[in-house]
DNA sequence: TGAATAGTGTCTTTCAGACAATATGCC
DNA sequence: GGCATATTGTCTGAAAGACACTATTCA
């Protein structure tokens, strides 16, 4: 069929949304924007707006994130498109979800813009959300568990300099159970991803523990394989 | 921002193409149709078409495929989302790809519809492809690869009753590397996913070889995990 | 010296991967 | 019997996973 006929078709909205999580206070957090407006106002919803005309899908992803949240995300990749027809109540709106990671030392003070109020959120306590974002959300969630298996995405959400400890918690946090700390360190060690720093973190009266940095230059980020978490 | 506000913005086209893969002939094809129309004319392009606004993404795949060539695909998935501004030289279209496999058995008389003459191309010998068609079928192969080494869907392509020695070929073709034989074996066997038949099939002067089934029914087809090819 | 967290090694089991000889059916 | 493909088992090395004690700092 040709383009012209369908110039008349009904014609779908396209967003992007984007949901960013990061590690704080020993818990995976994502970043949700509470709604103004109806539909679902009040309610919470992944931070997201439309599609410019002349930008690509990844683009609008990091436009719409600073836009709103004035956040960079670390990592960012396309989750998964949604398009269900009544997802939205008003109009056709079909949705390209991106999965992005932030740093946990970059939380910065959330600007709250204009338009909403940006909150980070625990996985674990999740309000109501607004359309179809619960299910968008377990999705992504289900990603970054798998992700973490074969990558070494997981290092985007940590300060650059992190302890073994650090590292490990993230991985129980994400996985939702504990891991054993000589098997993780022996596997984390193998890998050679992970250069030693000659400082240590004092948290308290008790030995301090080493800091290392992710070796991210060598590292492709995406197609590096190797990591075989869980334990 | 409301919807209202962008009813008037210029709303991208979105349209569902469909990868749809099989093995026929040892080989790993592709089904696309030639294009009868400006731009590309004459070029082959995967199949696929506009989303209606009352139908879901997956099913505007499934109806696309079956209004192009007939065929019902044994597995579908959605594959990934294509928007970069300029690829479609005519207007901004964003294209959500399917990926889709097909048992061999069904290969069917590819009824060539009102539109397009559709071919089965081998993987090893692509023509020149319309739009950033060849892109979305390198990912599309990627994808192929991964999703075999961890899932089962290679089943689906095919027949349902298959020697040893047919599934053999079919990761071999798809790897396009060779496997041993005793340990791909040994590997299949232990899964305990397949169901061996009394019977052979008959294929020229030599011993005949035993007929399994897939143990469809039990397995998810898509949470299933356990395969590790390559050997 | 007690409290709290950091850091370390062994054993067992499982699995990937290398490798070659025998079995069966048809001509 | 000769040809062609089907079928089968052992060994080795690597890695996963279970498991507990010592080291360091500070109050």
């Amino acid at each position: 069929m040709s383009v012209r006929r369908h110039q008349e078709l009904e014609r779908p909205l396209v967003t992007v949304d984007v949901i960013l999580f990061t590690i704080r206070e020993c818990d995976l957090k994502v970043l949700l924007v509470r709604r103004r407006f109806e539909p679902f106002q009040g309610q919470m919803a992944i931070p997201g707006g439309f599609v410019l005309p002349t930008e690509s899908l990844e683009e609008a992803a990091f436009r719409e994130l600073r836009e709103e949240t004035g956040i960079t995300p670390a990592y960012l990749e396309q989750l998964y498109t949604f398009g269900a027809p009544r997802r939205d109540p008003r109009t056709r709106v079909i949705t390209v979800a991106y999965f992005a990671l932030l740093r946990s030392e970059e939380l910065a003070p959330v600007a709250d813009s204009d338009a909403s109020a940006v909150e980070w959120v625990s996985m674990k306590s999740l309000p109501r959300l607004a359309f179809d974002h619960a299910e968008i959300l377990e999705y992504a969630l289900q990603r970054l568990r798998a992700k973490l298996e074969y990558t070494t995405v997981g290092f985007q959400m940590l300060p650059r300099e992190f302890t073994l400890t650090d590292l490990q918690q993230m991985y129980e946090v994400i996985y939702d159970r504990p891991l054993d700390k000589r098997n993780f360190r022996k596997k984390v060690l193998s890998l050679g991803i992970l250069t030693p720093l000659n400082r240590q973190r004092r948290a308290g009266s008790h030995r301090p523990a080493r800091l290392y940095r992710f070796k991210e230059s060598e590292h492709g980020l995406l197609k590096d394989r190797g990591i075989t978490f869980p334990m």
